[in-house]
DNA sequence: CTGAAAGCGCTAACAT
DNA sequence: ATGTTAGCGCTTTCAG
């Protein structure tokens, strides 16, 4: 057996027919282009045999296709992006897709960058988790006809596909509940980011407290307060110029994570005197003391929605254009102890 | 402006210059080439005008160059894992690289398959967390001349490149910090996997326990009832098997989410009592009540040798035969409130 | 100083 | 039924 590379053209000098011929077998062509049972069987034997395997690269150069999918969250390493990113690519391997993953950190030009670079290398599709300044940029993919999923957020003002939860309600159900179980001051605690999901939990948190006559109390840090941990010191501020408070909702998961440890440093066992609720499970919170109640979004039906979507788009290059698929899920509401009202004597 | 894409072809039409002259300038070989100044300032002017990018994939098929290196872990939504992808991710941007992660649920077959994939694509490096049964895999790529760095876990019998961690002297640190806080009877939770960290945590804690006349006690779970949930069943099990326990050591960080569920479910507040440590160090466990010894692996560290190792095969593509690297890093254990020595009267 | 041309490995329209 | 051939967009040798 030779140590060189294959090439559909070595093959084919090899047995003897024409470049063509091969191309057609390989391609599974070959009774579309009625090709004699013999040959065909000869060529695929030889394949076998040396294995080959046609090259990617200069298929893709040739089809325009790469058969890879860009998937642009927030930040691999948060537990919800990185469970996200795998059911995703579970699907996508299923159907012949690879997913390249990168983490832009919300950061503009990073994902326009990376934006750019995927496009030089022809990736067939893109899912993003948008951050506010590149509203522009999906408008350029979208007019370049190339398959765009937004997920988690999009832009109200565009027209664009899209997978995201009713998170407005979702919040308004949260707080809801915190209401129904006795909480009488809850505080909410969010992030700076003008970004749809973070603006319509923090409306169904106000509007639940609104309707049942009680003040809203909020808490926004600055999202670089993430990597500085500033958060932290924030977050025990405010707790200590609202001693009223008597719940707390946190709008979402690295949040709930300096939350915690800043109540667990500074109050101690106060914390099971503390209504707690959270945006985004974890599997840890069914085994925290409390237990968290939080709002589960639906991985599985999201990744599933989101790729629904892509193929769709793939599949109808053309038809595409013609109108988007916005997709909004409900979530679910994981009532444990953290929730409950307190029957405890302070 | 034109909606046509732009090639190095239409700018040299466009421009009255030749392909090649362009493609110089393109690839900084202005000077070196020596072309005018004034060729090379209205090609480099055009190109920024019309914003025009090289289609990476012509340039890969030309040049046997992917600027992809593909990163296959067990399970990209693992805490551990997800983490050290978002590192090495990072690393291979800043160098032009983009990286594909994939999951491998460690299962060999699906490797296999995966290996060979991204042969097709050409992609320029492999960082492999090798399930067992891929050590002629390995050998594949590396006859093939094609970069490979193995990480967590090696094949002890075969020469490679790896980044590994000192899990026998690591497990040795953390047991005898156990013994030295007087617990008596430390139980290993562990899986059955034969891979080599695994087999090094067991080592060194039965060494430990040898040396201190303390009798091992180990419990081996299967990989496959990670999937199927009866790994709670079992460890609780065990544990009213073994109620003369004292504490707990467990070998890789999923066993410990089930550990503590377990603990909390079965025995609650008793989990004070318990000596519990944990290889693999997660943000939960300073904020756990007790909070959690673990032994924290070096991620950065791990991702930026894994990444050295990288570029050096990228770079030399002709001398990485002649030696491997091989980097062994130590450990930290953390020592927090679950590992000291219980005062609490029963 | 610049250009022509071969070729990376593959697909597919157009022969025959 | 099978072969010829023209590219996909780029790099690079060799000739001017």
């Amino acid at each position: 057996m030779k140590n060189k590379r294959y090439s559909i053209k070595s093959i084919a000098e090899e047995l003897g027919v024409s470049i063509t011929t091969v191309s057609f077998v390989i391609n599974g062509k070959a009774k579309e282009r009625r090709i004699s049972e013999a040959v065909t069987k000869k060529i695929l034997d030889y394949i076998d045999l040396i294995g080959y395997r046609p090259n990617q690269l200069a298929q893709s150069l040739r089809t325009g296709k790469s058969k890879i999918i860009v998937c642009m969250m927030e930040d691999i390493s948060n537990n919800f992006f990185s469970k996200l990113a795998r059911l995703i690519e579970d699907i996508a391997y299923e159907k012949g897709y690879k997913v390249i993953f990168c983490s832009t950190e919300n950061n503009d030009e990073k994902s326009i960058e990376l934006i750019d670079i995927f496009r030089e290398r022809q990736v067939d599709g893109y899912i993003i988790i948008p951050s506010l300044g590149i509203r522009h940029k999906i408008i350029e993919l979208q007019t370049a006809n190339i398959p765009v999923v937004l997920c988690d957020r999009y832009f109200p003002d565009l027209d664009a596909n899209y997978v995201v939860i009713d998170n407005e309600n979702a919040a308004y159900q949260a707080a809801k509940h915190l209401i129904e179980n006795n909480f009488k001051n809850i505080g909410f605690i969010t992030t700076d980011v003008e970004q749809t999901q973070m603006i319509g939990r923090q409306k169904g948190y106000v509007k639940a407290l609104n309707e049942h006559g009680l003040k809203p109390n909020i808490l926004t840090l600055s999202y670089k307060e993430k990597v500085t941990g500033l958060s932290k010191a924030k977050i025990l501020d405010f707790l200590l110029q609202n001693q009223d408070l008597d719940a707390m909702f946190f709008s979402t998961n690295y949040l709930t994570k300096n939350g915690l440890a800043v109540i667990k440093d500074n109050f101690g066992n106060a914390i099971n005197n503390f209504g707690l609720l959270t945006f985004d499970d974890n599997d840890f919170f069914t085994i925290y003391t409390p237990e968290i109640t939080a709002v589960a979004q639906p991985l599985e039906e999201m990744a599933k929605e989101v790729m629904v979507t892509m193929f769709g788009l793939l599949k109808n290059p053309e038809e595409k254009m013609k109108s988007y698929r916005k997709v909004i899920l409900s979530t679910e509401l994981k009532i444990r102890e953290s929730s409950l009202e307190k029957r405890i004597s302070f």
